[in-house]
DNA sequence: AACCGTGGCAACCGCCCACTG
DNA sequence: CCAGTGGGCGGTTGCCACGGT
């Protein structure tokens, strides 16, 4: 039996003898004739009773994957996609348990479907298919490169620094959902950038500017150089450009900072719900003619989650789940990282991250 | 036409746990 | 309690189709 094989001894000859490999439609045929007529009873027994020289492993794998009558057999729906992404960034890698969500299809079948279509999809989309999370690779990217940005500016005009820009916002400007993940990045670092200002009046120079990159990069672009000429006094501070600001910046900047929402919680979400929520037209074209700067609803989630997401106590339930699970080295689900960014403190230290690790490299001399 | 690289997927492998005698 | 067995599970392999050169 395909058991004792794992049991420390060498296979009988019968064993040896056992068919691998593809299945015939002949002996697909004599199994669900079989099944059909007797059910699969013992599946160790099955093989022998039904004149199969195949192990009741391969035998039961065989039914339960590709004959089972209430198998679904065709090309995943959109639907189907969603329902197994979110239910995969909740329950991670349990397929059979996603399966068990997903009518006529098995654990098998989605596991496959996951592994060449679904996490493709996910990095493309810009999103981490293990966390769930915005990628921050490419922000770390553009992070590492602020320094020499600031040299650039300083010693070779704005011609490189402007190639340099335009490298780093192509790089980010693959499709929608990369775009939102920038949206929410920056929202989430001009917050953290702005809480941490003691009081004082937001002096973070391209506040106004961050908030159009998404929307029109090359406007940005057009409209940052100027200013940070302009500007001539850039200095590192933490890792933030800042400058000497006039009362009519400040003006700008805090009605910029009260227009901005809370932080979302990470992208989860679907080129499906992308289009649902936005058409053809941009997201950012949403995002930023919205009156109140609101970013639309990411998540199009299972029945049981949009439930809890509904819930008055989500924050609650979240919190006591993520204090629960406080290994720092396990996996983090959807309701952790939406745990971490409901709560303020955990939304600092999120996106500090970031911050910290584009600070930890110097400023260079602008002398 | 032949070869090669790649992606998709069915099937298998090895581990694990529950159950039973 | 223990060994044997059934069966579930996630991970991996290998075949095949397809497209590019």
């Amino acid at each position: 039996m395909c058991r004792l094989y794992m049991m420390g001894r060498s296979p009988s000859s019968e064993e040896k003898s056992l068919k691998k490999g593809p299945w015939t439609p002949e002996e697909d045929q004599k199994l669900v004739d079989y099944i059909q007529k007797h059910g699969h009873g013992s599946w160790r027994a099955l093989p022998r009773l039904c004149g199969l020289n195949r192990c009741g492993k391969s035998c039961r794998l065989r039914w339960t994957n590709y004959l089972r009558p209430d198998i679904k057999r065709g090309r995943f729906s959109q639907e189907e996609e969603q329902i197994i992404i979110n239910l995969h960034s909740v329950l991670g890698n349990k397929w059979s348990a996603i399966a068990s969500r997903l009518a006529g299809r098995t654990d098998n079948e989605i596991k496959n479907y996951w592994n060449t279509h679904l996490k493709k999809k996910l990095l493309q989309m810009g999103i981490d298919p293990v966390t769930h999370r915005p990628r921050t690779d490419h922000l770390n990217e553009i992070l590492a490169n602020l320094p020499l940005l600031h040299t650039l500016f300083n010693s070779t005009g704005t011609t490189a620094a402007n190639n340099l820009v335009n490298v780093t916002l192509n790089r980010l400007h693959s499709d929608h959902a990369s775009q939102l993940a920038k949206i929410q990045l920056l929202h989430n670092i001009l917050q953290l950038l702005t809480s941490n200002s003691n009081n004082s009046p937001p002096n973070i120079l391209p506040m106004n500017l961050l908030h159009q990159l998404p929307h029109h990069p090359d406007q940005l672009i057009s409209d940052l150089l100027p200013l940070m000429n302009n500007s001539q006094q850039l200095h590192g501070n933490n890792g933030c450009f800042t400058t000497s600001s006039t009362p009519q910046d400040h003006q700008i900047l805090s009605a910029d900072l009260q227009s901005f929402e809370a932080p979302q919680p990470p992208l989860k979400l679907s080129q499906s719900i992308i289009d649902s929520q936005f058409g053809s037209s941009s997201p950012y074209d949403h995002a930023i003619n919205n009156p109140n700067h609101q970013l639309p609803a990411l998540v199009s989630a299972s029945p049981v989650v949009n439930q809890m997401e509904t819930s008055n106590n989500i924050k609650n339930i979240i919190k006591s789940n993520h204090d629960v699970n406080s290994d720092p080295c396990s996996t983090s689900t959807t309701f952790e990282a939406w745990g971490d960014l409901i709560d303020d403190e955990a939304t600092d230290s999120y996106w500090k991250g970031f911050l910290e690790q584009a600070s930890s490299q110097p400023w260079p001399n602008s002398d």
